[in-house]
This record gives structure tokens, C-alpha cells and sequence, in this order.
RNA sequence: GCGCCCGUAGCUCAGCUGGAUAGAGCAACGGAUUUCUAAUCCGUAGGUCAGAGGUUCGAAUCCUCUCGGGCGUGCCA
């Protein structure tokens, strides 16, 4: 089924044609408000401008050779030449039944007639550092996105660039082969191989320390690079151990979030690090990459330095070794030749902009990616109460493990207070959802691009825009539905004979109205790559539901209005678990 | 210096290719519960959309300038 949104605006984009001859866009939007009807077309009144025409006057011609019959009622005229629409209640009993039949338990929403092979590039934690809030947009944005482009149709190559190549492995791997050795003195052969390290942050601090301090160590750790770029077995079974220890810290953390595709689709800088000297010869090959104070670099059109002079994309260092725009130029090579990606978004935040400006650019230059394919969707920090990034008392990075333990727990005592009553592990599992779901639905509510001010007060609130409001609204009603039996309500039989809805109160239409809008609003999510546009409208149909709930019974009502409002519960319910679940993969729970 | 982003109610934020009287939530105030979960609902109040010009029938939205904030700007990622 094709959003009604787009269906108004080719009918009525094709009435303007055929009364002016010209093509213009229709500007069909949901209505600003309620008493303006369902829809408004703002489109004619841009036309009449450029003809230099009454635009009052072209809308009534429009209007004339409008037939929007099946779906609205009579369409009116208002303003300098709005033209509001107001769905017929015929057609949205329609729309919601045909919603309702969708086998696929797709809501109706018909797939992309012309599906793309799509890499989303995100979370991409470094190694042997412990992610930290810094990621959790990143992983959490990017992982939406993958869900929503794949509903629709796309197919989709996730790929978790993580950071598991580059110099620090050096000391890393030193420090590693330091705690190795004197454990296999200590003859402690539990620990050997694999050497467990606890606390990432700790380690890669004392590598670090050392590395700076101590020049033993820090000429191991140079023979230690140079081993694992000649690929000695020593040292690059070091490097798998710190990789092994690293990643299982990141899958606990997915596993936390809720989070499969940034978890299974690992393929880290190290998988390009064999492509890189080919990169630099073949852009020397091309005349585009050319030494400047003893580094490679590229000079793409339109970047200036700080004097005015071209700016480079370094591609090799002076010491020889490559850097991350190295790796971005193999990945899109990868991507577009052997993954067949017709489309790479890339997910991080918005300081990396420049960076992915100019590699783009070169990558396009170089004839590797097309730049339009290229998309670099950006995001805002996540600062503190005290509007500064967040961090903690000490003045390190909130490390995304606590912050996501405390929200748990927050929830939990909240699910305490609220329900005493229920198991232990009821309380649990609802703690968890609603804990890790309040972070998520934090994040996503808030637009993209812009900051937000980290609140765990405000994420677990139950009033307003947030997880707790949702999934408290899915539980009333399911507790609707777990109620029929002992009222003498047989769902199930009631839905299956409903062949005509029954809408005439002002919240059954409203409601019903709104669920049918569900597909019109994932389209423009993808289009703009916005969550908060999927959050707002589950809040807002959260909201209608809960008016509804208020003055409209459902298991008591007559029997010609209840199969009617068990339906629009149900579509509800499912829409809000779809919407939250697999869109923004937050869980849902039967009671709170 | 240059580039990018931002400045909307006391607070936290929406506002989609320019559209009608700029919207939510929190906080404040008033009301609703013998009724399917009150973690709810309904209402009141609150704005010179940083400021000044411009384009337009129409500007929070587009253009110019000013002020204020953030980020980036050659060998980190």
C-alpha cells in the first residue's frame, strides 16, 4: 500500500499539470492542524507565483479537475490557496483492514520498487580502548538505520570499521608480550595463551605510560610494529590476543544494547592493511598523489589551509607508515568493487566532516566511487548537565558500560517502586528494557545533528517523549487483550469478523488517522537518515492511544463498536512494538 | 584568518522541499479516578524564533551583516 502522502501528491501534482501544463510538486502535508482537515497541498500557491496567476483562483481550477473521491472528502479551499483535505472514514476503514491483512506482518507498507545495495559503515570502536558514550551514537544510529533502509527493501552491508590497526599496537602488543612472559615465568599456565585483560582502559594507559617514560619499552614496542608489519608470528599472535580480548568486551556491549548487525559484521582497518601500499602507488600512478615535506598527499579541489593554500589529504607519513584516510580510500574501493555497494553511508560524528569531505573527493577523483554515492550522515555530542561533553567527576570518558548498568538499575528501582508485586525476574527483565530502552530512545528522540544533554532523570521519565511513556502505553494495551477472556470477549473472533470498521468518536478517527500514516514516516526517516521522525510519531500515536483509552472502552463497549476499537488497539500495539522493536531496536514488555 | 554546525518558552527539545494563530515535554497552576494499569488524561499560563537589514502575497526556515557558542583546519582516528 502506497502512503496516502504520496498518493495525494501525484493526484494532485497531475491535476496542476493538466490545468497549467506545468509540472510542479503539490507540497502535500500532514496538516498543521486539526481544524484544517487530514492533509494540506501548499504546492499551488508556488505555482501561481512563477505564472504570475491568482493563486486562489489556479486552486479552484485544480480543485475542478481533482478526483480524490475514494479517499477524501470534498476538498476546500482556504488561505490564499491552501487546499485541505479530510480523509473519508470509508477509506481509512479500508486502509487500517488492509493494514490489518498484511501477511507479511509488514503493516501494509509495500518494499522499494528499486532496492540498493547499501554499506552502512558504524559504531567502529577502537581497540583495546573500552567504548565510551563517545560510540553510543554511532552504534545505536547506524544500527537504526540499517533497520529501517532494510524494511524497506534495501539490502544491506553493514561493516564495524573497528580500529585494530595502526601504531599504538605497538606498545600495546610490547606491554602484552611483557604480562605474557611473566606470567609463563610464574609458571601460571591458566592464563596461557590467552591472557585476560580486565580493564582495557587501565592497560592501554600503562602501555601508554610506559611507552612515553621508559625507553626499553619503548624500543620493544618499535620492534614489536616493525614485527607485525613484516607479519612475525610472535607478534601477530600478541595482536590477535589483544583483539580477542577487545572484541569480547564490544559484544558484551552490543549484547547489552540489543544490537546484531555492529556485532556480526566486524571487519576491522587490519582487513585493508595488505591494500594500502596499492592505494598510494596506483593515486601516484594517476598523478593525483604527490610528496610534500616527505609525506604522499593529495591536494583535492577547493580545500584550503589556514594561509590559503591547498590542503592535503596525507596519505602516507614520512616515516612511511599510512594513515586512517588510507583506509577509508581502500574500504570504498572494497566496498564499491567486491561488496557491489551502490551506496556507502558513513556514520560518526560531525568533526570527522572535513575528513570525509576530502577523502570522498579524492576517492571520486581517483574514479574509485561516484560522490553522490558517498553519504556522510553526521551526529552531535552528548554533553553533560553542565552543557560541557560528558564525562565523569574525574574528568575521564563515561564509559558506555556504566552508563548503561546505571540506567538499568535506575529503571529497576523505579519498576520496585512502582510494581513490588511482580517475580524477580518480570522485574528484571522489565528494568532492562526500559533502562537500555531509555538511553536509545534519549538519543534517537533528539535530532541527529544537533547536541543533546545526557539525563537519566529525563530518559526515565514516564511523562512525556520518552521509552518509559511507550512501552507503558503497549502494556495497557496488552493488558486490554489478557483481560477479554475474563469479560467475555473473544478477540480473536471478534477481529476475524470485522469486514467494516465502525470510526464516528473523534479519538477512534484521530487514532485511526495516525496508524496510517506509519509508512508515510519511515519513508522520510530513510530519506533523511532521521530517527527522531520515527520517535515522534510513536509518541504522538502513544498519546492518541491513550486519549482514546481514556474515552473509549474497549471490552465494554457494544457490540457494534467493540470489534472496531479491539482492532485499532491491536494495530496499535503492533505498530508501536514494530516501530520500537525492529526500527529502533528497543524491547517491549507485556506488563510494567 | 578560513570552513562547517548551532542560537526557538524558566529548563530540555521538535519544527521535514518557505505556508495559516511557532509546537511538545518538564517545571508552575487548575481539573478528572466505584470504569480495560493514574507510569494516565483534560485544561490554564508561558515566545520580539540571538539582533539588524533584504527577497516574497507569505520567513524560525532563503540571502547579507553583527553578536554569542561549539567543532574542524598537514603527518592521531
Amino acid at each position: 500500500m502506497k502512503p496516502v502522502i504520496d498518493i495525494l501528491e501525484e493526484r494532485i501534482s497531475a491535476a496542476m499539470m493538466q490545468v497549467t501544463g506545468q509540472k510542479a510538486p503539490a507540497i502535500v502535508q500532514a496538516a498543521k492542524e486539526a481544524k484544517f482537515g487530514d492533509y494540506q497541498a501548499n504546492g499551488v500557491m508556488a505555482l501561481a507565483k512563477n505564472l504570475k496567476t491568482n493563486p486562489r483562483k489556479l486552486a479552484e481550477q485544480v480543485v475542478e479537475k481533482l478526483d480524490l473521491n475514494d479517499l477524501c472528502e470534498k476538498p476546500e479551499i482556504a488561505g490564499p490557496g491552501f487546499i485541505n483535505l479530510r480523509l473519508k472514514p470509508q477509506f481509512l476503514s479500508d486502509a487500517i483492514l488492509e493494514i490489518n491483512a498484511d501477511s507479511k506482518n509488514h503493516l501494509g507498507i509495500s518494499k522499494i520498487a528499486q532496492p540498493k545495495r547499501i554499506v552502512v559503515d558504524f559504531s567502529g570502536p577502537n581497540i583495546a580502548k573500552e567504548m565510551h558514550v563517545g560510540h553510543l551514537r554511532s552504534t545505536i544510529i547506524g544500527e537504526c538505520l540499517c533497520n529501517i533502509l532494510e524494511f524497506l527493501g534495501h539490502k544491506i552491508k553493514p561493516q564495524n570499521h573497528i580500529g585494530n590497526w595502526g601504531t599504538q599496537f605497538g606498545m600495546l602488543c610490547a606491554l602484552y608480550s611483557r604480562k605474557r612472559d611473566a606470567a609463563i615465568k610464574r609458571g601460571d599456565k591458566k592464563t596461557f595463551p590467552y591472557l585476560p585483560i580486565k580493564d582495557l582502559d587501565a592497560f592501554y594507559k600503562e602501555a601508554s605510560h610506559l611507552f612515553h617514560t621508559n625507553e626499553e619499552f619503548a624500543a620493544e614496542s618499535r620492534e614489536a610494529i616493525a614485527g607485525l608489519h613484516k607479519g612475525n608470528q610472535i607478534w601477530i599472535s600478541c595482536w590477535n590476543e589483544i583483539i580477542r580480548a577487545s572484541e569480547q568486551h564490544f559484544i558484551d556491549i552490543y549484547k547489552k544494547l540489543g544490537i546484531i548487525y555492529a556485532e556480526a559484521n566486524i571487519r576491522g582497518e587490519s582487513f585493508y592493511k595488505d591494500m594500502l601500499p596499492n592505494i598510494v602507488s596506483e593515486l601516484k600512478e594517476k598523478g593525483l598523489a604527490v610528496e610534500s615535506d616527505g609525506a604522499v598527499c593529495v591536494f583535492p579541489e577547493g580545500f584550503k589551509d589556514k594561509e590559503g593554500n591547498p590542503l592535503p589529504v596525507i596519505i602516507q607519513k614520512s616515516d612511511g607508515a599510512f594513515l586512517y584516510a588510507t583506509t577509508d580510500l581502500a574500504a570504498i574501493r572494497y566496498r564499491v568493487n567486491e561488496l557491489k555497494a551502490d551506496e556507502i553511508i558513513y556514520v560518526t560524528d560531525a568533526r570527522q566532516q572535513l575528513h570525509f569531505e576530502m577523502v570522498f573527493t579524492v576517492a571520486e577523483m581517483a574514479g574509485w566511487a561516484k560522490r553522490e554515492m558517498l553519504h556522510h550522515v553526521t551526529f552531535g555530542s552528548v554533553l553533560g548537565e553542565d552543557g560541557k561533553p560528558l564525562k565523569t567527576r574525574s574528568g575521564e570518558n563515561v564509559k558506555l558500560k556504566d552508563l548503561l548498568d546505571e540506567a538499568v538499575q535506575s529503571a529497576s528501582k523505579i519498576v520496585e517502586q512502582k510494581n513490588p508485586e511482580l517475580s524477580k525476574e518480570e522485574k528484571e527483565k522489565i528494568a532492562n528494557a526500559v533502562g537500555i530502552g531509555a538511553v536509545k530512545y534519549a538519543d534517537y528522540s533528539n535530532n541527529r545533528t544537533s547536541d543533546y544533554v545526557f539525563s537519566f532523570d529525563k530518559m526515565l521519565a514516564m511523562d512525556g517523549n520518552t521509552a518509559p511513556y511507550m512501552q507503558y502505553a503497549y502494556a495497557r494495551i496488552k493488558s486490554i487483550v489478557r483481560k477479554a477472556p475474563e469479560k467475555g470477549v473473544n478477540v480473536e473472533q471478534e477481529l476475524q469478523g470485522l469486514k467494516n470498521l465502525n470510526l464516528t468518536e473523534p479519538d477512534e478517527l484521530a487514532l485511526a488517522k495516525h496508524l496510517v500514516r506509519y509508512g508515510e514516516i519511515i519513508e522520510s526517516a530513510a530519506a533523511d537518515y532521521k530517527p527522531n521522525y520515527l520517535t515522534a510519531y510513536l509518541y504522538e500515536l502513544a498519546q492518541k492511544f491513550s486519549s482514546f483509552y481514556q474515552n473509549c472502552p474497549v471490552l465494554i463497549a457494544s457490540p457494534d463498536k467493540r470489534p472496531t476499537r479491539l482492532l485499532l488497539c491491536d494495530l496499535t500495539a503492533r505498530t508501536i512494538e514494530h516501530g520500537l522493536k525492529n526500527l529502533l531496536g528497543i524491547e517491549v514488555v507485556e506488563q510494567m
